[in-house]
DNA sequence: TTTAGATTATGAATCGTTTCATTTATTAGA
DNA sequence: TCTAATAAATGAAACGATTCATAATCTAAA
């Protein structure tokens, strides 16, 4: 069942040896004898065995990426990040999902460490991260994605939410508003709160402009909707007159919201803008003018800083950290 | 850098086999051996080394799975279905993504079959299944997921759309509705055709039912405002009192489309239905009625069908083929 | 015709685990 | 105390590809 290379090599009639040459250097071998290696391979269906082949090598051509949601398509926008700029150096991504769970996590991790893959880029669930300062001390370079580490232990990728608060909020004053609301929470998530950051910033730069938080428990459409009715359920004079909400879901919910009643018509009355860009974002009934993440670019400068991480040799061990900025997209929301 | 088993065994003083003994069945180890060795481990960061491990066993504890589209929440559920059947087998699953490219799906299955998996699991790209004949006849097992197989060479697991069809129009008719159209298209695509199909089988079944076919170009939102904005254009008299909409995007256009507009209130004057039951279905202003595919659960039949082949003994080959049957879920459009 | 040099081909050693036939130690029964 | 049976530990062989020192063959110049 199982053809391997001496196979090839007994009915190419050569060595072991001159198969392997034909299959990595084809340029050391007389022509026709690659050409009758060749045949032999396809005639008895040889299939390179790959566990072999790393262990002689004694690593894998594979790096892991550990995501937390691999339905989200941020994730899935990085990932392909990932495999594009992996694939250039004819590497191979392996895909894992944590599902925020820091025991999957875990389990991945030593997975990946089992497979001696070449190193691990990581969107970490939790605040704890020696699982990763471990493997690293064994020898698995780890990157962190979208996540701005605090020690200067790991090279990192990440994306400046407080600068895309102030690129929401800029833009908001900029088309006149002076009464604005964030609509986001719950703040303990470090995301929002920097959005938020970032939008008070800015609006403290406009002694003119106010800016009114408006708290909820979770970044869906639901919470959007509610947050809508509330607003509509005021006086027209204590509504905002523009809202920066902390994602795209909370935004399509106060739009729907907004267009369940006549009174408030966006972006007549009020302007909206969303964070994130999901694919809803431009589809939505007004088109939603939206802050975009990077994130094909964020996963290929990971992978980048993952190589380059690999290729230290040891004693003193040099971190990257790389931000990347956020980009506004207009459209008719605003 | 590189600890093996070796470096364990000189550490605990035990030879390398009672190491191996240890991590594969401890059982048969002395409790003080056992715990002597254990320490051994932690204290030199032992990892396995899995493709020593894999090139021992010959075959790996992995099946590969090659899907259309990551981003594609369809696609995302039955990945979710086939890991969680195959983590109860103690097997691991690597998730690819051929792109609808045929290419890419090629180099993944020999990607695959290099790494000597148990087996792959596809939603292939194109008709010709010659390459996963061939990667089955060299002994990987192979099982198509959403795809009626024509030739009895393949296991395969796939969904009912004609009567997926059939259960969204039979809907609409319970609900009174006598003027139905079915949205969608290109009815190149096997999937459109079929629910059309099935949505004519129940029309027939009543004599006073009529079924108006609006064909588009894509399965996307805009499409479906585009269709909507046409049905506000008719008279009230040409309008149909139904639309059954070949997936849920074309669903929340048409919806979309009508709330710009005063005339026409669903459900009021108009039952809409959609199909895959997409997140948003349920989060649309007006909660969608759709037709649900049983992911999840595909998902976890393709590895049991997966399994099941791969342990099948050479000689006569037996396939399976699981049609599932889509669920119908109501919600506030009928 | 030699010989040096280049070109090809060879095959044993190696990677790190698991397996299994043996050896060694321990226990229980007579 | 001796034997048989059981338990525990050993270490060499095997998995399949790659590597590399060595051997064989060929070419061209002297």
């Amino acid at each position: 069942m199982a053809v391997s290379i001496r196979d090839v090599a007994r009915t190419a009639g050569v060595s072991v040896g001159t198969v392997s040459n034909v299959l990595n250097n084809p340029a050391k071998v007389a022509a026709a004898t690659v050409s009758k290696v060749r045949r032999a391979v396809d005639d008895i269906g040889f299939v390179r065995n790959d566990a072999a082949r790393q262990l002689r090598a004694g690593k894998s051509r594979c790096i892991g990426l550990v995501v937390l949601d691999v339905g989200n398509p941020f994730f899935t926008d990085l990932a392909r990040g990932v495999e594009d700029a992996a694939s250039n150096l004819d590497m191979r991504v392996l895909l894992a999902n944590s599902d925020e769970d820091s025991s999957r996590e875990l389990a991945m991790l030593s997975l990946f460490e089992e497979q001696r893959v070449q190193g691990v880029l990581v969107t970490p669930v939790g605040e704890d991260l020696s699982p990763f300062l471990r493997a690293r001390d064994r020898g698995t370079p780890i990157v962190l994605v979208d996540r701005r580490s605090n020690d200067e232990n790991f090279s990192s990728v990440s994306v400046d939410d407080v600068a895309g608060g102030y690129i929401a909020a800029s833009h908001l004053i900029e088309k006149g508003r002076k009464k604005l609301a964030f609509a986001g929470g719950p703040l303990a998530i470090q995301q929002v709160a920097d959005r938020l950051k970032g939008a008070r910033v800015s609006v403290d730069e406009h002694n003119d402009v106010s800016l009114e938080v408006i708290d909820c428990k979770s970044l869906s459409v639901v919470s959007g909707r509610e947050i809508g009715l509330e607003i509509l359920s005021r006086d027209e004079a204590d509504r905002p007159t523009a809202i920066f909400a902390a994602n795209d879901l909370l935004a399509i919910g106060i739009l729907q919201a907004c267009l369940m009643s006549d009174e408030i018509k966006i972006p007549r009355d009020l302007s909206l803008i969303g964070y994130d860009d999901i694919g809803f974002a431009s589809t939505a009934i007004v088109a939603l003018t939206s802050v975009r993440q990077p994130t094909h670019e964020m996963g290929a400068r990971a992978f980048e800083l993952l190589i380059q991480e690999s290729e230290q040799t040891g004693i003193k061990h040099e971190t990257t950290r790389i931000e990347f900025q956020p980009l506004l997209v207009v459209r008719d929301s605003t």
